[in-house]
DNA sequence: CTGTTAGCGTTGACATCTCAACACTAGGAA
DNA sequence: TTCCTAGTGTTGAGATGTCAACGCTAACAG
């Protein structure tokens, strides 16, 4: 091992290995609790994100905000409103210059509401009740460096 | 907090967030180390993912072994491969009953080569070189539960 | 031989993500 | 005024992921 991290992951095995493992995991998690969760309600998983964050935000953001706050792109934002506001879970409106604000429709509101217990239950389930306290601990200090 | 695995995750905090933090941490570092890796490359992260496992089994897999090694769907592995194929990094032939061998061709072995230092060295930059040695050998240990 | 079952892979439709190009508004400089 | 620039959002094309339906081959029972 020449390079000077390398000992940090052991002698047999690459960074690569590492990261395959990390996408693996993610992977397995995403499928069991959107599976568990968001399919019972009918709501895909980028609709999930969409109305928790805007049900965070009090139920209206504008769009900019909404990108920043998930870190998602414009476009990716504008394409998934769109569909979202085709089956009434948002609607969308001009609120000054080029800014548009996004608002929780009822049905959006409800959607969340429902389903929001259902991904706690999913989450603990797959993910937080296979962890000991001290591994959420260092998972979740690492989260929050990233 | 009325559940009893709620307070693992401290009293301001639900599953939910601990998740959305999981998610958010996944999408940065993809997004990060495949913009430095496999893009310099000409490569894409599925792409990526097919060769290096075709690559570490010597060169050649049933489709079903891949899927199965994998954790991808059967119709994902298909997709992904016919496009693969048009681009000349795999062949693909029947090899008895329905079963296809999926073999890297030149073009697919020297694309593997060529891009596995860059994909080590942009995770250590992004991910383990952030982490301490306890840390990485917390994460590896969760990885290997789930 | 005929039908059945199981395993493996393909296809088409649709949802999602990414990228480049474009359009609109506001504000300031010439 | 006219031009330029920054900020914001949309659109279309292509790549990717998911689901249901289908086709093919082998093995086996009747």
């Amino acid at each position: 091992m020449s390079t000077p991290n390398g000992a940090k992951l052991g002698d047999t095995s690459e960074p690569v290995d590492f990261w395959c493992a990390f996408k693996r995991v993610h992977e397995v998690l995403r499928t069991r609790v959107i599976a568990d969760a968001a399919e019972a309600a009918g709501l895909s998983e980028p609709d999930l994100t969409i109305l928790a964050s805007l049900s965070r935000a009090g139920g209206a953001l504008r769009q900019s905000e909404l990108a920043a706050a998930l870190g998602w792109d414009r476009t990716r934002i504008s394409h998934q409103l769109t569909r979202m506001a085709k089956r009434a879970l948002v609607t969308r409106e001009r609120t000054g210059g080029a800014a548009v604000t996004v608002t929780l429709t009822a049905d959006g509101r409800a959607a969340v509401t429902a389903v929001r217990p259902l991904l706690d239950a999913a989450v603990r389930r797959h993910f937080t009740d296979r962890l000991s306290a001290r591994e959420i601990e260092t998972l979740r200090s690492v989260f929050d460096r990233m």
